[in-house]
DNA sequence: ATAGATACTTGAGTCCATCAAGCAATCGTT
DNA sequence: AACGATTGCTTGATGGACTCAAGTATCTAT
């Protein structure tokens, strides 16, 4: 289990609660992948590829270096996940598929990752809303 | 930089939102770290020192095994930020203390990681009553 | 006094992450 | 068409976080 995120010392309620929140998202984010044998950043980039992508577009979208993403690759690729095919229009890059054991993993991991759905199940379609849009304004 | 812990799909705009938040969060917490040469979990593991505790409430708290506090410890200690002084009255326990240094660089993390404060403020008070009701209630 | 629990460390192994260096393919310019 | 620069990706090295198994020292309970 990674560390959590805290604040040092919450200075309200609401970032108390804020900092609950992110912490036990982040943990259930986890404990899905765990179910799976996949590591968060695996689940993550098996997540991001309903279209084929290159390796340095799934660097940009995740913000991080590409030889990051070689390294997750080559992990998904062994456990069957995921290929790598050269793009025939620039042979530079390598696209990134799942396969349709990747396609099962994924979709099963979607639904053992319930803590999200849930949470916001738990509110009446009202205040989804307000949430909706307290948390739009808070991160404007 | 993590990797985001994002949704396969987001079943609903506030799930999007969610997610939004906690991966804004995660990158700002690591942010404000790095600024000051830290990693998240050193960070993290700094903060909980306002008393002095063994590491196995250390580990106990933060949900990880004790070997880890271990390691975080040493580097922490390594940077001068901390010590490990036996407890008196169990000399098993080692008591961990932040340094005037390590009391330094935690009040500055606290300055610098504003994200969870400065969302807050940018709700007016009644807001951010109505965001941690609707928090609390999404999380029970 | 001894057996068992507790606190911590060490060592090995995996993964994530970053940086520097390198190769191959493409592009832009002339 | 050819050259240099850029782009896409990989490799190798390094470091932190994390887990597990094994080990030592101390304490507790009987």
């Amino acid at each position: 289990m990674a560390l959590p995120n805290g604040p040092v010392t919450a200075s309200s309620e609401a970032e108390a609660v804020l900092f609950d929140l992110v912490d036990v998202y982040d943990r259930a984010y986890e404990a899905a992948a765990a179910e799976l044998s996949l590591s968060p950043a695996q689940a993550c980039l098996l997540g991001r590829l309903d279209e084929r992508r290159g390796m340095s577009a799934l660097a940009e979208e995740l913000g991080c270096d590409a030889s990051n993403i070689t390294q997750i690759v080559a992990r998904l690729e062994a456990l069957g996940l995921v290929t790598r095919e050269p793009n025939p229009r620039d042979r530079r890059v390598r696209l990134v598929t799942r396969t349709p054991q990747g396609d099962e993993i994924n979709h099963r991991f979607a639904a053992a990752f319930t803590f999200a759905r849930t949470a916001v199940e738990r509110l009446s379609p009202d205040e989804q809303n307000q949430l909706t849009a307290l948390l739009r304004k808070a991160l404007s």
